[in-house]
DNA sequence: CTTGGCACTCCGGCAGGAAGAGTGCCAGAG
DNA sequence: CTCTGGCACTCTTCCTGCCGGAGTGCCAAG
C-alpha cells in the first residue's frame, strides 16, 4: 500500500500536470504544493510510485507524468467533485429555461456542457425505453394507407406510415383508435406487446390483417426508437488537446461521428453514478488517449439517457465532474417541469 | 485581357498546387504540363500574372500558390465539373435507396457528400417553404389540450401542444379537423394563412377562441419551421487541412458548430445552379481559409433546400463539384419518390 | 516575343555547443 | 528505517552557423 504522503505525491503531479501540460520535476513539486519534504525525498516517492505503474517519463531527465492508472487512482481515492459556483448554477438554470421544446433543450444543453467544461459535449435524447405512452393516434390518408403517431411522456413524437393489406373504415379506425388508447396510455414501453396482444380478437375478421399491420408498426416503433439519437457539441474545443495535433485530433473526430460507438460508450457506463473513464479504459481505439465522464439523467427518480463529456485524460476531473453533475440534475429538473 | 497561354499557366498552377499541396515553380511547370515554352517564358507569364493578383508568393524566391482570385477565375472560366464515374453513380444510388425515412435520408447524404469529397458534408433538411401540407390531424389529449400534428409532402413532421382557452368538444374537434383538411391539403404553406382565415365564422362563439387558438399555432409552425435544420458530416476530414493545424482548424469547427451561420451560408448561394465561394468571398471570418461549394436539391423542379461542402481552398473544384451536383440530383430523386 | 544564362535570395536541414532541468545514487544524520 | 544534501550523469531543447537546392528576376541575344 501506498503512504499517505506518496498520495499527496501523486494528487501533486497529477494537478500539476493538469495545470501546465509539462511533465513536472521534484523540484518545482516541493516548491508549488508545501510539501514539507525535500526534493530528494520526493524523488524517491516518485521512483516507488513509478514502479507501481501510477507515473512515467517520457524520457530519462524528464519530469513525471501521470498513467492512466495513475489518473485512475487519483479520481477514485484522491479527488472529490468539485462543486459548481452559485454564479455558475444560476447561468446553467437560467439559460435551460429558455428551452422551448425537446431539441432545444437537448441543444441547449450540449453547447451548456461544452462551454462550462470546455470539452466536447454528447448529450443522450431521453429514452424511451424507460417512458410511457402518452397517447398513439391514427390518421388515416388514404383509404390503405394510415399514419401512426405515437406520443411519449418525455415530450417525443414518432410517427410512422402504414400501408395496409385492406381499406379500413373510419368508424374501425375510431374504435381501433379508442380501445388502444384506453389500453396503452401511461403504461411503459415495455408493457405495451403484452396490452394490445389480444386486440384483433375484437374485430371482424375483415379488419383483423390491418390491425395486425398496425400494430406490429407500434412495437416496431418502440424497439427500433429504443434506439436513441443523441447530439454532440464542443468539437472545436479538441484543438486545445495537445501539439501533436493531426494523429491525437483526428481518431477521436471520426469516433464522435460515430454515433454507434459514442451510443456504446454511454450505454456501457453502467454505474448508476457518475462514470470515469480514463484512456485505454475505452474499448474504442481512436479515443485511447481520452477520458469520458459520463452520468445518467432523467426527469423522476430513473435515469432516462446519459450525457457527458469526452477530453484528454489530462483534464481536471474533479472540474468536469462537478459540471457534468450539475448539468445532469438542472436537465433532469427542467425535463420534470415540462 | 490575359492571353491564352497564360490562362493555361493558372490552370497548371492551380492543378498541381492542390495536387502537392506546395508552392509550384517554373521548371516543375514546364515538366509536368507540357507546355510548349521553356522555364523563362512561364517566369515571365507568372510574373504578369502576380501583377494581376492571380497567384502569390509566399517568399521571395519560393513557387506561386494561386490567391482566391485565381481559384475564382480558375472555377469560372478554366474548370468544368468533372462528372462521376458510373460505378460511383451506382454506388450513391445504392447507398441513398436503402433510408428508411427522412433522418435516414439526410443522415446518408452527409455521409456519402463527406467520403465522396473528402470535406465536410453540410445538408439542409428539405424546407417547408415550398412544400405542401399532406395533412393536419388534431388529437385531443385532454379536455382543453391538443396536439396538432402537421405531415408535409416532404415526409416531415411536426407536432405542436396546445393550451386552449376552454374545453372543446370531441364532434365541434372532428369538424374543425375535416374542415381544415379540406381547405389546405395540398395547399403550399405561403398559401395558407388566406385559406383559413374565414374559418372560426363557421363555428360557435365559445368555440371561437379555441379556434383562433389552433390556427394561431399551426401559421406559427409554417412559418418558425421555415427556419432550417441541417445536418453535417465527415469533420474529421478537416485534418487533412494543411500543416499549420490549431490555427486553421479551429475557427472552421467553431463556425460548423454554429447553424446559424451554415444557413445563412447556404441561404447566401442564390444561384439557382451551383455556387462556389471561394476563401474570403465567404462572409463569416472562420471560414476566409475554406471554400464552400452549394447546389440546391429537391423532388420537383423547384430547390427545396440546399447541400454542399465546406473545404480547403485548395480544393479539386471539379471533382467536387461534380460530386456535390450527383448527390443533389440522386436526393432529389428519392425524395420524389417517396 | 521567346530563350538561355547568371547572380541573388531565401528556406530547410544538419552539426555542434551550451544551458537547463531532472534523475539516481550514495553516504550521513536523525 | 527514513529523510536529507550533494554530486555526477543523462537528455532534451535551443541557438548558431553553414551549406545546398529551388526558384526568381533581369538582361542580352536570337
Amino acid at each position: 500500500m501506498l503512504s499517505e504522503r506518496r498520495l499527496e505525491v501523486l494528487r501533486a503531479i497529477v494537478q500539476d500536470y493538469v495545470g501546465t501540460e509539462e511533465p513536472v520535476g521534484s523540484k518545482a513539486l516541493t516548491e508549488r504544493h508545501n510539501l514539507k519534504v525535500s526534493p530528494a525525498t520526493v524523488r524517491n516517492d516518485m521512483a516507488a510510485l513509478e514502479d507501481e505503474g501510477y507515473i512515467a517519463q517520457p524520457h530519462t531527465s524528464a519530469g513525471r507524468i501521470p498513467t492512466d492508472k495513475g489518473y485512475r487512482l487519483f479520481v477514485d481515492k484522491l479527488a472529490g467533485v468539485k462543486p459548481l459556483s452559485s454564479p455558475e448554477r444560476r447561468a446553467i438554470q437560467n439559460f435551460l429555461e429558455g428551452a422551448v421544446d425537446l431539441d432545444d433543450v437537448v441543444g441547449r444543453t450540449v453547447r451548456l456542457l461544452a462551454q462550462l467544461t470546455r470539452q466536447v459535449a454528447v448529450v443522450q435524447y431521453p429514452s424511451l425505453t424507460r417512458s410511457t405512452v402518452r397517447h398513439v393516434e391514427l390518421l388515416g390518408l388514404a383509404p390503405a394507407r394510415l399514419m401512426l403517431v405515437l406520443i411519449t411522456d418525455t415530450g417525443r413524437v414518432e410517427q410512422r406510415l402504414i400501408d395496409c393489406p385492406a381499406p379500413i373504415g373510419e368508424t374501425v379506425l375510431a374504435d381501433l383508435r379508442a380501445r388502444l388508447n384506453s389500453r396503452v396510455v401511461g403504461e411503459r414501453f415495455t408493457e405495451v406487446p403484452s396490452l394490445v396482444q389480444d386486440l384483433p380478437e375484437a374485430f371482424d375478421a375483415d379488419d383483423r390483417g390491418t390491425i395486425q399491420t398496425v400494430l406490429a408498426t407500434l412495437l416496431e416503433t418502440l424497439v427500433e426508437e429504443t434506439e436513441e439519437r443523441l447530439m454532440i457539441g464542443g468539437t472545436a474545443n479538441l484543438t486545445r488537446f495537445g501539439h501533436d495535433f493531426p494523429l491525437t485530433i483526428r481518431p477521436v473526430l471520426e469516433a464522435l461521428e460515430e454515433q454507434v460507438v459514442l451510443l456504446k460508450l454511454l450505454g456501457e457506463a453502467k454505474d448508476p453514478g457518475m462514470t470515469v473513464r480514463i484512456g485505454h479504459e475505452n474499448q474504442h481505439e481512436g479515443l485511447s488517449s481520452t477520458s469520458v465522464v459520463s452520468v445518467g439523467y432523467g426527469s423522476g427518480d430513473e435515469a432516462v439517457a446519459k450525457l457527458g463529456v469526452v477530453g484528454p485524460t489530462r483534464m481536471d476531473y474533479p472540474g468536469t465532474m462537478g459540471a457534468v453533475r450539475a448539468v445532469a440534475r438542472y436537465v433532469g429538473q427542467i425535463l420534470a417541469e415540462s
